[in-house]
DNA sequence: AGGCTGGACAGAAACGTTTTTGTCAAGCCG
DNA sequence: CGGCTTGACAAAAACGTTTCTGTCCAGCCT
């Protein structure tokens, strides 16, 4: 009964002390400041939910974090920065996030979320993260014309907005300085092959060794989770090559550390017997030993990209199809690489 | 207008299909199954929205993410974890989480955020994580008869419902193991002194040297942000001392790294001239070099316990009195740490 | 038989906005 | 001077639920 004793209080109809609030253009400038400044006054906030019900849009933005690892014990750290990019664009404008958690992994179960996300109300846009070479999520978005932008692009024949990091030039620049330090045996330890970053990184490996007019050898390139343990366990099994690799392009830094570790083990000195490089620029990796040769990858920056193009696109601002923004990605070139050995 | 139709299909009235669709008793069995079974059919889902007006409840839980570090860059990745933790468990009682974030290390504009939460009623209860000694934002809800529960303890003289982890037993734990192991000079890399678990960790760390008689200097008791860069500017400050410590126990497992990575520096050989111990557990712990000595911090269990906590506050099964769970700890004994040097 | 109880449902108010439509006077034009 | 526009505000209808208050009838007791 807010508003109401706000109209009441200034002597006006409940519409136009709305219509003041919201800025309209038919009401005097002077009631509109008078309004104002009366609502700051008494401290008046119209209630979220009815604005909602009255207007139907719920200010909300929803996102849906998927589990990391087969536990889903875990959400991946990088979604942390972010959303906290996102939140940064998005709060000021009045708008919050609705976060919703993937059970496990299973993607039946995400896209019934989705549904409900979508079905149910509760958000006027979407952020679709993490996405997957065939994303069915894109379509259910469609079909219920909400607005969405991905991180992360996709396979779609119509457009769509999406801000991505340049996953293929990071892994070219990667593979490119070990080819250029003399490796010719460069393995990849990848992600999980369902998610189209990974196909990116696989892509820009492989021109990599294609300019240089090499086979790739499809046992050097495998996939699995992003953690140390997993990295750990891939780089042990290629280790088990004769001849094995010298060099391994990672796609996340816990991955390299995990087979910097499968390394050590091995005897080999990192950066001198074996070259190992990670991606993301993690906090750590200037403080490890050997100091990680990384690609930076500025998720913060790139969240807030995607909080300015949901508002946009929410505004009616911009189409989706003029969002597609490729974060450039620069090498960080530290230690933990060096020139191939010399053959035994 | 779609409970107006799915009561127009059945025959019945909205009340009746509304108290169906909610459980009520003064609605016959036979009736409740009919309706649930029609509108499963014809895909009815309550506007959330309209469902929030009407109830005056939200299904919503609020929380503002600390955004880590002076420059407001980043979000501290612990709290993925956690609120991964917090929508497993109120996801399926049909909650959402409102993430909000704190603007840089801001305490007013904090405080702002919450009051705007809870007056704005955004939300039905409230998470508040990284307690300070003295925090405002308890008595903000309190004054609001907002139910929340905290993520760590803090200064107040009523009861409040709090979920944390034994801070002082595993800093207790892990000092205590390096007077086991013959070190009598040892520092403490706390986190910033504001938040109550640094208080703690102080405290667990004065009390294991005061059981072996030990007098704390205060100038080995250091406070910074919980990074490895602050980690490595601390431990370096300390490294100069004369006579240096010969172990150090810090507040985060990025902090040890970073104070490895001063030591290293210093010529130091990690586990024997100097000891390190972190705290978290971090997943990296397992594959550094040497790995390393921590404590076992089960984040995304907590989370849980948060969530559940909520979700009885809410139901009112529950006093803010009775949930007062403190995490058990254990220390996890890697490499790092070893028995203290023979003085030169 | 009359009153009381309780079960099962219906009617209607309330929730606090936004938005559409309406009113009314002042000003302008021909 | 009469009709038309326009500026500034008001009235009332939505928005889709929940919940409070009825209503009605069957069954029971005394």
């Amino acid at each position: 009964m807010s508003i109401v004793l706000l109209a009441k209080d200034l002597g006006l109809s409940i519409s136009t002390v709305s219509r003041a609030l919201n800025g309209y253009e038919d009401v005097s400038a002077a009631t509109r400041e008078r309004v104002i400044l009366r609502a700051k006054a008494i401290g008046y906030q119209p209630n979220p939910n009815a604005r909602r019900l009255g207007a139907g849009k719920t200010s909300t933005i929803g996102v849906i974090l998927p589990a990391a690892g087969s536990t889903g014990q875990a959400v991946d750290s990088m979604y942390s920065s972010l959303l906290g990019g996102v939140v940064t664009e998005i709060e000021p404008a009045g708008y919050h996030l609705l976060a919703s958690m993937q059970a496990k992994h299973d993607a039946a179960r995400e896209n019934a979320l989705f549904e409900n996300f979508i079905r149910g109300g509760w958000v006027d846009a979407l952020l679709i993260v993490r996405t997957r070479v065939h994303d069915a999520r894109l379509e259910l978005a469609r079909a219920a014309k909400m607005p969405f932008v991905t991180y992360g692009r996709t396979e779609s024949d119509q457009p769509y907005a999406w801000v991505d990091t340049d996953n293929e030039k990071a892994f070219h620049l990667a593979t490119t300085r070990l080819l250029d330090l003399g490796h010719r045996r460069i393995a990849l330890i990848n992600g999980p092959e369902e998610y189209s970053f990974a196909q990116f990184r696989r892509r820009g490996y492989l021109r990599a060794l294609a300019s240089r007019k090499l086979k790739p050898d499809p046992a050097w390139m495998l996939h699995g989770e992003l953690t140390e343990a997993s990295g750990h366990e891939l780089c042990r099994s290629l280790l088990s090559h004769r001849p094995a690799p010298t060099a391994f392009v990672c796609a996340t830094d816990s991955m390299a550390f995990g087979a910097i570790a499968a390394c050590r083990e091995a005897g080999l000195a990192i950066g001198a017997d074996v070259s190992v490089i990670g991606y993301g620029n993690s906090s750590l990796s200037a403080f490890c030993d050997p100091p990680l040769t990384t690609v930076e990858h500025q998720v913060f920056e790139n969240g807030r990209y995607v909080g300015r193009a949901l508002l946009q696109l929410l505004r009616k601002e911009i189409q989706p199809a003029d969002v597609h923004y490729l974060e450039p990605v620069v090498l960080v070139p530290r230690k933990s690489d060096g020139p191939a050995p010399v053959e035994a």
